[in-house]
DNA sequence: TGCTTTATGTACCATTTGATATAGAAAGGC
DNA sequence: GCCTTTCTATATCAAATGGTACATAAAGCA
């Protein structure tokens, strides 16, 4: 079977543009000629690569996740829980001030509140950030099991709280709050770990 | 001079009606019949009243900072740091679990990531945000001069502390967590204050 | 009772939205 | 060369967007 005429863009550069598109204006505030536009590609051709505005967004979801944001779950193979929690937040500063990147998280303003159309991905949204506490209390619990955390502490809301201080940090930087206030933050919510 | 024809509607509950339409969607994710069916008020009566969206935008942020939220500024009065600290985070999570209002914090995510028309909205919401950081460090550096905070924390650093976990609190309560969820992050918080 | 003023509701406006039809261009297989 | 296949670009689509004109209705004032 013939091989048909090829692409001319890349799939992936693509993406990432889009990518960025969405992390600074989010899902509704990303209309198709910015997408375009800054995958310097055409319409038709998105279309034809990426199905629709919304899986496209999906696209970007895994491409977040798997890409820019990778480092923080790394994180969490640190050999305590306290450097886990210290690593997360050394390693989410850096992502969410990279003046190569969009200021804030994206899994936090891709779509934290919308319309009806688009209330599907905020749920996403919302799951996968869910899937970080998830992973970070299981490895608190692995970190009780393993006695350096301390018996008495709850795996599950000190993940939350992680959680909570880092979506905080997102908003935070989102604001134009600058990598220096962010550790200092950091470094004052580090005091609330148990000893 | 003769005064015409009476409105049919209240302005101050069509606003609140507008709110809450905002505080759920979002700027972007409103459109005018979400609103005008919300308000019971037609399109014409909606200009007439409100100037135009972004206009009424603007006044449905005053009237949540004036109205929901104002709880919230008002902790700024315990007598001690702390006790200012305890009464914000237990303030703040009644209103972003009251299950007559969305979930989560207008401010945080009335207009976090929006496309270009809407960004001096984004920014308005910042600053708003901000005013309430400064208030708080303020109220931390009274608190150092009083001697219920100790002299070498920094009352800057504390008060973005405090507004980080906030503004975290808020996603977490968007997402879906429960009031006592909330409770249990803030409790691990407030381990993070000075003794 | 007019007359002025303001509010309402229908119908409409231009623009933008997400999404395609269609025609032409560029590759491989025969 | 020719055919098939796939990508690209222009031009377009219907629907939804924010915003108004215009006629009518309801009040106060003379």
């Amino acid at each position: 079977m013939s091989s048909g005429r090829p692409r001319e863009f890349n799939v992936e550069e693509a993406l990432d543009r889009a990518l960025k598109v969405f992390w600074r204006r989010g899902y509704e505030g990303s209309s198709l000629p910015a997408l375009t536009k800054a995958m310097r590609i055409s319409r038709p051709s998105l279309y034809a690569a990426f199905g629709n505005k919304e899986s496209l967004f999906r696209k970007a979801i895994d491409r977040y996740v798997e890409g820019p944001a990778a480092g923080i779950r790394s994180a969490l193979g640190e050999a305590t829980a306290r450097a886990v929690v210290e690593r997360v937040f050394c390693t989410s500063i850096e992502l969410l001030t990279d003046s190569r990147n969009p200021r804030g998280c994206f899994l936090v303003q891709g779509a934290l509140a919308c319309g009806d159309t688009a209330d599907c991905l905020r749920r996403e949204m919302a799951k996968r950030r869910d899937e970080f506490v998830v992973a970070l209390r299981e490895r608190f619990e692995r970190a009780v099991a393993e006695g350096d955390l301390a018996s008495n502490a709850d795996p599950a809301d000190l993940a939350r709280f992680v959680a909570t201080v880092l979506h905080g940090l997102s908003v935070q930087a989102s604001s134009g709050a600058s990598r220096r206030e962010l550790e200092r933050v950091a470094q004052i919510a580090l005091r609330a770990w148990p000893a």
